[in-house]
DNA sequence: GCCAACGATGTTGTGTACAAATCAGCACCA
DNA sequence: TGGTGCTGATTTGTACACAACATCGTTGGC
């Protein structure tokens, strides 16, 4: 695949990734080849290269006569995700990192004021979308692009599934400001470290956080259970 | 895909990938979709799902009009694979270990007794495949599932093209017979490991034992350009 | 009333014809 | 002689028709 038809495929296969990952198709949900066909006004067939992909990957399931789900995941594979995700967080710092120039400090700080704001009028989507924009721009601080590709992969797995649990339906509004507050904490410390070129602090802060998050999510997902045995 | 149709894809997938490591089909050679559709007696539909799939993960890459070729690597990308493959080797012994039972002790020894058999009459190919199948049961010492996928990810794509350096056309027979001795101390070090539980030192030898194998593939490629200025 | 068999409907998987693209060879001309 | 454009052969990409399969409602028997 090459040329224009490489540049659809990348197209089609990022926006229904992003989709997936801010909940816009939720897990469970199902699609079907043709509609998407007729969205992006082609066949079927440029469609399934992309489905096939996204199924590889893991986000979706198809099955023949039925049709292509959204997956969901069990707490104790998500755990194994989570738990590999920590290790890999720290490597940023440690894999070919790129010192930060001006302008990368000041995407940082920009961060941090739409962080802020976000605390002021919270709200699930802009939460999402703000935590995947500061995802892709920690990703800018190394340039191994291995470690890019599977950090991407356990970022869409693990946070479509958090984001559900932390901050969707199945969250409460206190929840969802209380984890904004968590990100903000975040984003300073990492911008700080930033700030003053400290990448391999960078990993660590962030390796801390992502244990953290998970382990909240945990802790709440035990405290439904107890709830529901009630 | 489901049933059937899934057994038939990994069944390709997975034979067209050992194919490409074990340099049956070495890096540049053209692939024809209608040659593996007849050889898998099926169309050129189910194939191109699988090359698909090969391609997304690097191994090949299609050009319209032209014909799908099997990738190479410059030495510049494979040090930034390399690097990322150090790191999670050592992750083998620090997540989701599975303590070894006695039968897992034992391929390891046997493991041992082919990698010594194998000194004494070296064969490039027996030592590829010996490889890949200490690799695999290295896997088995491991429960998390992202972890394997990425780690068979790293493995395939480095070990190919180390193996073509190192032990192919390009190496001489004094290095493959090198090689084979290094990787019996390597076995030799990591059953001793697994004997007795050691499981995280199985992780560090492994460690230790990939990024020598790199800086030695690194070394030969520099001699062999200063020879080449000559 | 209940259950089983069956058919209608909808969806993904496969086969195939055709479109689009690249490349090698060759004729042709400056 | 060198370059330029054309044509045919080859190969991947796309569209579409059909097969395989699952689901659900219906209908008939008991």
């Amino acid at each position: 695949m090459t040329g224009e038809a490489r540049a659809r495929f990348e197209r089609i296969y990022t926006l229904l990734r992003e989709r997936i990952c801010l909940l816009d198709y939720p897990p469970g949900m199902r699609l079907r080849e043709e509609d998407l066909a007729e969205e992006f006004d082609t066949s079927r067939t440029p469609i399934r290269r992309v489905l096939a992909r996204l199924e590889d990957e893991g986000y979706l399931r198809s099955v023949h006569g039925v049709g292509t789900m959204v997956t969901d995941i069990d707490i104790a594979s998500l755990e194994q995700v989570y738990r590999l995700r920590v290790e890999l967080s720290e490597l940023i710092g440690k894999l070919s990192p790129v010192p930060p120039d001006e302008d990368a400090k000041r995407a940082f700080a920009t961060m941090k004021s739409r962080c802020e704001e976000l605390v002021g009028t919270p709200s699930q989507r802009a939460f999402a979308q703000l935590n995947m924009d500061f995802f892709h721009l920690l990703m800018t601080l190394t340039e191994n692009e291995p470690l890019q590709e599977f950090s991407e992969r356990l970022y869409y797995q693990t946070t479509r599934i958090w984001l559900k649990r932390a901050a969707g339906e199945d969250g409460t509004e206190e929840t969802l400001a209380s984890e904004i507050g968590f990100f903000l904490r975040e984003v300073s410390d990492i911008a700080a470290a930033v700030a003053c070129g400290a990448l391999e602090s960078v990993g660590q802060i962030r390796r801390a956080h992502v244990a953290m998050s998970f382990a909240r999510l945990k802790k709440r997902a035990g405290e439904e259970v107890e709830a529901a045995s009630f």
